[in-house]
DNA sequence: AATGTATAGTTGTCTATACCAATTTTCTAA
DNA sequence: TTAGAAAATTGGTATAGACAACTATACATT
């Protein structure tokens, strides 16, 4: 159960061994786990090392502590399953909308600062730079430059890009993406920005940037969009 | 400056020792914090307690941790979650804000068609309209009006209202919320919105619309918010 | 019946120490 | 002068133990 010379922490191995326990359904809901001690003694590990897997959890949400009563399953989380991993055109076909893609540029460029600080590259690495117009239903929707390090990626066909990125990663490099995190905020159109997107010069965009990510936390593209306001929601549809 | 006879955790002290020193501009984004070596060794205490005081800040996003070279003040934004079923409220005491709330008006009225529509409901039914200013440490974030049908809901004491809308709705009424479904685009900050909000007139700001669903998709809740774009930095995770 | 008390078990806080891994800085030899 | 080696510094992981604060329970006292 724990492996004590594995190079994976302990503390690593009993947070995921818990959050198994969670996910498969032997701890509900209410359930308390074992106490800190007890743990400590069955895997032979430290009390600390224990609170160390616990507290993670406990921060991730899936666990509630409660002091002189014991360390229970939280209430289920409460999250997104709706707005999955999806792409632009993914997105678009759900509105029944005909999504379009129109290449702006593509070249090979050393990265910036803050790309190869997103993508975990040194400053100054290759990266392929993509610029497109995604369209909707003929029109202008967003406007997109993606950033993704040409040394985790062997080659990109000009042809693919016309399409989806994301299945042009899973499918043609056989690489499978694991997560994404992005960021939304409220912005003014850029004199370039309002002209790619045929609308006035400051009017309300939408500015997203999100980072993709391989197993074990790779990053595999970086990507900052700007959606015009005027034409386009985010939709987001959450469950308990 | 730190004090070991108080009753307050010495972890405690620390940490918002150092949140107040950022929050103050003596420590800015991208400021190395001492090591924890030397502050352990500063104020005579344990370098795990001057861990455990520098994890809770790292867990609220204040400062990030690199191995090798430091730990650093992180970049300011507010972010909040994008995806989960969660107030205001419970946004806020995630990210170590203290919630605030300011009742700006609290009615009864008929139904607007747009109203209507999304509580699912008659033109000119009875709802409550609350209006609220939602406070982040004593600063404005957000103006926010809700609508609940009146039919649904036996009473709405003007005091719950200073707190959670999801826990009042959960606890003191006994109904379960079962999904949400919210929109969020950019706009201009109107004269209303501007002057609640302490920004200036047309600033960025978020619109976010969210109708709120008991079981059997039975409407309960209609929310216009207002979010400044200048504090508030929307993030969604997404996960295979 | 209500209240107090003792106890065992729980998490919370804290110390002191040790070694590892990543990075930066300093020194050294070519 | 410079490239590489070595040392110093930093956060990451882990241990063992101690006492405090809190909860639930059982039992005794009033």
């Amino acid at each position: 159960m724990i492996n004590k010379e594995s190079p994976i922490p302990i503390y690593y191995q009993l947070q995921e061994h818990l959050k198994t326990k969670i996910e498969n359904g032997e701890l509900k809901s209410g359930d308390p786990i074992p106490s800190e001690r007890e743990m400590a003694e069955k895997y032979e590990i430290s009390r600390m090392t224990v609170r160390q897997a616990v507290n993670n959890l406990v921060n991730e949400g899936l666990l509630t502590r409660s002091k002189g009563r014991g360390t229970f399953v939280a209430d289920k989380k409460i999250e997104q399953p709706l707005m999955k991993l999806t792409g632009f055109s993914e997105d678009m076909k759900r509105r029944g909308i005909e999504p379009g893609s129109k290449l702006i540029s593509f070249d090979v460029i050393k990265a910036s600062k803050k790309v190869s600080k997103h993508l975990n590259i040194n400053e100054g690495d290759s990266v392929y730079q993509i610029s497109r117009l995604r369209l909707g239903d003929g029109d202008p929707m967003a406007y997109e430059v993606s950033y993704l390090p040409e040394k985790r990626i062997t080659k990109i066909p000009e042809d693919n890009i016309r399409g989806s990125l994301y299945s042009f990663i899973e499918e043609c490099l056989g690489l499978k993406i694991e997560r994404a995190i992005q960021t939304l905020e409220p912005s003014f159109a850029t004199a370039l920005e309002s002209d790619m997107l045929t609308i006035e010069k400051g009017s309300p965009v939408l500015l997203l940037e999100r980072t993709t990510f391989l197993h074990d936390d790779v990053p595999i593209e970086y990507v900052k969009s700007i959606y015009r306001g005027d034409r386009y929601k985010f939709i987001a549809e959450m469950r308990r």
